[in-house]
DNA sequence: AAGTCGGGGAC
DNA sequence: GTCCCAGACTT
């Protein structure tokens, strides 16, 4: 084991973070609403994955009142391909109580802020020690990876009784400044303590971590094998526009935009379209799919349309891709 | 406690 | 192919 120097964990941390944290937008001030926006956004989303969508969003909605009268449109364009869409409902949800309850801004307490739409113990945490410096946690998949290793934590972390052991560890590490020890914690993980081939011999605080075994830690239960769905989908056009249906406002990509799973009653002629097989995360859809030439439809919604105002699932995005291809092929054909 | 809810990058 | 990501919510 390595000299610990007579220095504490946190002590060590801190320094590695303000040495080497990433230079993130989101974390250039301590406004709350970006706190809040950027945190909801980086659920489950790698970070490098949700930061063009942050800078758009802002921009659309730059602050807590602009969100609370998005139009629900725009806002799902918003976060057209970001995934888990209740996010951004719960987003305009959260900003509507705020107005109602807070006088239009976010409460500054952990407790207070889990009681808002979207915000659960993690995100409370975050927004309440980053955003307003509360000395409370934020436990999110990196720091418990973190701390299932630091302590050699060898039960399933998907149980209650681990995540409260891992909580109370947690918690008894916190130190100031709260806002870089939480957000080092999570840097950590994100970069050093990684899932595989996590970096040891670069870890600042390697002197005080008791597990030999790093990488079959945290433990988790074995994943269940995703259903398979089959679907044939049918993309009808009018050889300008496509037609498209609204998803259910609950389930899987609520309220999102989709193509037909029927022929229309009156066909013109039809092209097959390439299969693609879309991936989530319990279930597997395989896809057929069929372009559907139609006589003209005013009702159809013009391409321009589809990409600038249709929030599209990503599920669909090929199918898109390759009907608008050859209608414009066919456009080519008939100069001449 | 288990299932639902997206999408993609790293391996 | 598998894993999992600055998780929350419903059942």
């Amino acid at each position: 084991m390595q000299e610990r120097n007579d220095m504490t964990m946190q002590t060590k941390l801190l320094a590695w973070y303000e040495a080497n944290a990433r230079k993130l937008a989101f974390r250039q001030n301590r406004n709350p609403y970006f706190i809040w926006i950027s945190e909801i956004m980086a659920q489950q989303t790698r970070i490098e994955a949700m930061l063009p969508y942050f800078e758009n969003f802002i921009r659309l909605y730059p602050d807590l009142p602009s969100l609370a009268q998005a139009d629900d449109e725009s806002l799902h364009k918003a976060w057209e391909g970001l995934g888990y869409y209740s996010r951004c409902r719960n987003l305009k949800k959260c900003a509507i109580e705020c107005v109602e309850r807070f006088d239009g801004r976010l409460p500054s307490t952990k407790a207070e802020l889990k009681t808002l739409p979207g915000i659960g113990d993690y995100t409370a945490g975050a927004i309440a020690s980053i955003a307003f410096g509360e000395k409370v946690s934020a436990i999110d998949g990196n720091v418990v990876r973190v701390f299932s290793r630091l302590y050699d934590v060898r039960a399933d972390v998907t149980k209650a009784a681990t995540k409260k052991q891992i909580a109370r560890l947690v918690d008894d590490s916190l130190c100031e400044p709260i806002e870089a020890y939480n957000q080092a914690l999570m840097e950590l993980g994100a970069m050093v303590c990684t899932p595989k081939n996590p970096k040891c011999d670069q870890c600042p605080v390697a002197a005080w971590c008791q597990t030999d075994e790093p990488e079959t830690l945290p433990v988790k239960p074995e994943k269940k094998a995703r259903r398979v769905e089959r679907k044939h989908v049918y993309v009808w056009t009018d050889g300008k526009g496509f037609h498209m249906n609204r998803r259910p406002k609950t389930g899987l990509l609520a309220n999102l935009y989709e193509f037909d799973e029927t022929m229309p009653d009156e066909v013109v002629r039809t092209e097959p379209l390439a299969p693609y097989t879309h991936i989530f995360s319990h279930v597997e859809w395989q896809m057929d799919a069929t372009l559907v030439f139609v006589k003209e439809d005013a009702g159809f919604y013009s391409v321009d349309q589809i990409e600038n105002e249709l929030a599209l699932p990503s599920a669909f995005a090929p199918f898109f891709e390759e009907a608008r291809e050859k209608i414009d092929e066919d456009v080519e054909n008939e100069k001449e």
